[in-house]
DNA sequence: CTTGCCCTTGACGTCAATGTGAGGTTTTAG
DNA sequence: CTAAAACCTCACATTGACGTCAAGGGCAAG
């Protein structure tokens, strides 16, 4: 298979399948007259390798993690890659779930404009921004609230 | 607070606030001969800042998004804007997923060296990758197999 | 043969959040 | 008063995974 064939089975750019073969992510035969030619299993290989790109791996490290795909066997040291790469993604998720509780925490106020849940009512779940404040030495946090509340509707 | 105070507690750089400030993030006042000034409120600013960031979200976006944090209310585009960046988190948090299972499965396999799940006799968890299949017609996925395996244990 | 599409290499552009350094001013500590 | 530390404003550099354009070669169909 040519290198167009298998960016459009794999889903990605010709361009990206140059770059990998660059960084030494994928090593295709070649025609005679110099075209790149693929196995089918490149496809495949190609998926995983833009997993690992999507979870933030650098191709570097991408580089280090593919023969061991290959052997099934796991230098001490890309162990160690394994493990530290996990860790890492599972931090990531853990950052991102918190980013994604801030989204929640700010729509859940947005979407109650209750007496009990108004945000002006409430207290506010994060310390209200004002630049004014930096002037006055101690500034008294409901002090000059917006006093006025809008539902807005989905 | 001056910008080195802020930037201490918040655990960033002060090019990083001075970046923020040039994105509309934050607005420090200034002092007659033009130092920053920021408010204590800013610290929890600059973190809540650090948390979307670190989630992706580009400073365009954060910066539509901080209004409503301040004032509780979020406009139709802002609610969409919620939703939709919520969204683009929890496919993020699926990929990384997918890509620690994949780790994961790779850490077990060279965790296993035992007959049956030694990689020379199971099926293999991705087709293997030959470059030289390219030549061929239709390469039997079970040739030419490395018939070696290793345990490396943490 | 030629039209047209796919392929090649090479090199510069992009985007975003900083790093870094120059060159100068302000604040603080002694 | 003075020296160090912290601050200021430019403005260019970095990183990584590509996008994009240029100038050409290869190959099947009509």
């Amino acid at each position: 298979m040519r290198i167009g064939e298998i960016a459009h089975q794999a889903g990605v750019s010709t361009r990206a399948l140059r770059y990998y073969e660059e960084q030494g992510l994928l090593t295709p035969e070649r025609t005679p007259s110099g075209q790149r030619t693929y196995p089918e299993s490149a496809v495949e290989r190609v998926r995983l390798i833009q997993q690992f790109f999507t979870a933030g791996l650098p191709s570097r490290t991408i580089l280090q993690l593919l023969p061991c795909v290959d052997t099934g066997h796991a230098s001490p040291k890309a162990f160690e890659l394994l493990a530290s790469e996990r860790s890492r993604i599972t931090a990531a998720m853990a950052d991102l779930a918190a980013a994604r509780d801030a989204l929640d925490r700010m729509i859940d106020i947005a979407n109650h404009p209750t007496p009990e849940h108004c945000p002006a009512l409430r207290e506010p779940a994060w310390a209200p921004y004002n630049p004014a404040d930096a002037t006055r030495t101690a500034p008294h946090p409901t002090a000059a609230r917006d006093a006025s509340a809008t539902l807005i509707t989905m």
